[in-house]
DNA sequence: ACCCAAAATGGAACCGATACCATTATTTGA
DNA sequence: TCAAATAATGGTATCGGTTCCATTTTGGGT
């Protein structure tokens, strides 16, 4: 039994319906209307009678139509990232298209050379997570005519739409519910934000704002090193407001986890301490009296990113989405209830 | 300014370097030795003056080298399965490969669909976490050269290694230690089997391998509807054994997460009832006393899937991995202590 | 019937690489 | 020193489609 079969091509196809190579290519692509009843009967018995799928790569080839997107992750391990990209997947099928991912782990080489490859493939939009600031490749992205959108984090200068939460919305619900609840001051603890321009909008966000709610406030870099030296910045603040309901606001899902881990390790009690987070986790209902989060929509978000692409792609059929700052949903939870 | 640059072909650079597409394409294929280091270097000045990279499209075109590998995953949102495409992309690029990926959210339907489109991709090779049985598709994929390797599920009649945990391993694991730590009664809840292999041979086990253990035992599946329904079958056991010292033991981190729920629901205190899981979350260490678990070595098997594929592709270059079924490791925490 | 526009179909160049075979330059061996 | 082997390089067909343009049919209007 020969152990290799060849798939069949378009040329087999077409001798088997005698037809034309071109009548084949054109059942195939968008053209079949162009087609007699007759000759599509034909063809579409010939192409079942021999499994024939068309040979995308040969596609992509000729006219540049990959129908592949690329996306860019800067970290799979993040359930926010996850579910971001449940959304785009889902999004890319609808519209036909299939998805060449990548993973940096926030490495900016990584990113490098990732975007290289997907631009090797002749992706025809790119979605992107950044986690350096490739400006240089982005933009030469987009000099080919390769539409990309950026999720979550924006690189400056880089003539893209960006895709995620309203970041100063989120901070400014974030502290009236905790001023709401009667707490008086509040650490906010995020990741360094260097990286991540959504980092950076929280952070000045939240030092700008807190003051105009009388709250007092102070921040803390959550580094490698957190255990160490968090922990001590942490009783600091603590005690420093020790007449004063304190709370703890974290920057997003990692935070929200190293700092629960803290809370246990210092025997605080949730609530007592408030803390709340951005990012909504599966397990934070389950935490005792539940954590207080802001939940982002992260399947619209993934979405929508891939429908601003579509729009770009072909202007005419794909409306451009109205919205691409999104709102965050409050889920109020024990962790804020004193 | 002309908004759109054409990317620089392979003979762009033949002419502006004064040589032969052929040479170029050497230089860009894994003969560079045969070119002289004159010729090397001139070639590699043009390819960096012109930002020359190789077209994958065409090349895959031409030698059938995509250079790609598919994934297809059943449940993207699933922290397992995350775990693993991490394992499997960290891989994949480390061999130079880029990854085409699928979500099927467990439906059969799309699972045919991506199936299909990854094969017109021309990948070289697939992981497939299954999520239905398509056999005749996989096994059409390999009569056509593509070599697969089944993830975690297995297809039978297909011809493919299967790479994942040792499931009776785990389960008599999982016994051992609960029957160590004084449980006398316990109970097994699993997701509807139908659909993977793996859940199968872990509910068989655990069925033949109680009793061995003296233990007395049940099972319990964990339907769209278990709130209302698995809540009495729950207490209806905890009655029934209420002498003995009783444990659950979930099948997977989704069955975990809904069984920890029940838990604070029905008010049982952890470790009075044991709580066990097979599949490390995150969480688990914060619930008050840990949520015990069998923690799979994630990355090892992503890596090890893609290393199995690498085998099937070049024989002579990479070695067959001598492990496929991996051992998990238990992490021992309070919801196992009576 | 007859002419012309529109519809249906086919022919062949082309997309950007690879790979086989041919050719030229350089060694090696006797 | 010269044939033969080997290394370095180039020419060209080819992969499997798409697309432009040419050609053949068909159909309506008068």
């Amino acid at each position: 039994m020969p152990s290799t079969f060849r798939r069949a091509t378009i040329i087999e196809v077409a001798r088997l319906a005698g037809v034309s190579k071109t009548s084949v290519s054109r059942y195939f692509g968008d053209e079949q209307e162009r087609l007699s009843p007759s000759l599509q009967a034909r063809i579409a018995q010939a192409a079942k009678a021999l499994g024939y799928q068309p040979n995308q790569m040969a596609r992509g080839l000729k006219g540049g139509r990959s129908k592949l997107i690329g996306m860019l992750v800067a970290d799979i391990r993040n359930p926010f990232s996850v579910a971001i990209t449940h959304g785009v997947e889902q999004a890319c099928r609808d519209y036909g298209y299939s998805l060449l991912m990548g993973n940096t782990d926030n490495d900016p080489k990584q990113e490098r050379q990732h975007l290289a490859l997907l631009a090797a493939y002749q992706v025809e939009g790119l979605v992107v997570n950044a986690a350096g600031r490739p400006e240089q490749q982005l933009d030469s992205c987009i000099r080919q005519g390769t539409p990309i959108v950026l999720l979550d984090r924006e690189v400056s200068q880089v003539d893209a739409e960006v895709v995620g939460l309203d970041n100063h919305l989120a901070i400014d619900m974030a502290l009236d519910h905790l001023s709401a609840q009667g707490y008086q001051a509040v650490l906010y603890v995020t990741e360094p934000t260097e990286q991540s321009s959504a980092r950076q909008q929280r952070l000045t966000r939240f030092i700008t704002s807190a003051p105009l709610r009388k709250l007092n406030h102070a921040t803390l870099l959550l580094t490698d090193t957190f255990d160490a030296t968090a922990r001590e910045a942490f009783t600091r603040f603590l005690s420093a407001h020790n007449t004063q309901a304190c709370a703890v606001l974290c920057a997003n899902g990692n935070v929200t986890l190293a700092v629960t881990r803290l809370f246990q390790q210092l025997g605080l009690a949730l609530g007592n301490v408030g803390l709340m987070g951005i990012d909504e986790l599966d397990w934070c209902a389950l935490i005792p009296p539940g954590i207080t989060t802001l939940a982002q929509p992260t399947e619209a978000i993934g979405e929508t990113a891939v429908h601003c692409l579509m729009h770009r792609i072909s202007p005419n059929e794909v409306a451009m989405p109205r919205q691409l700052r999104f709102s965050p949903k409050l889920m109020e939870r024990g962790s804020t209830q004193r």
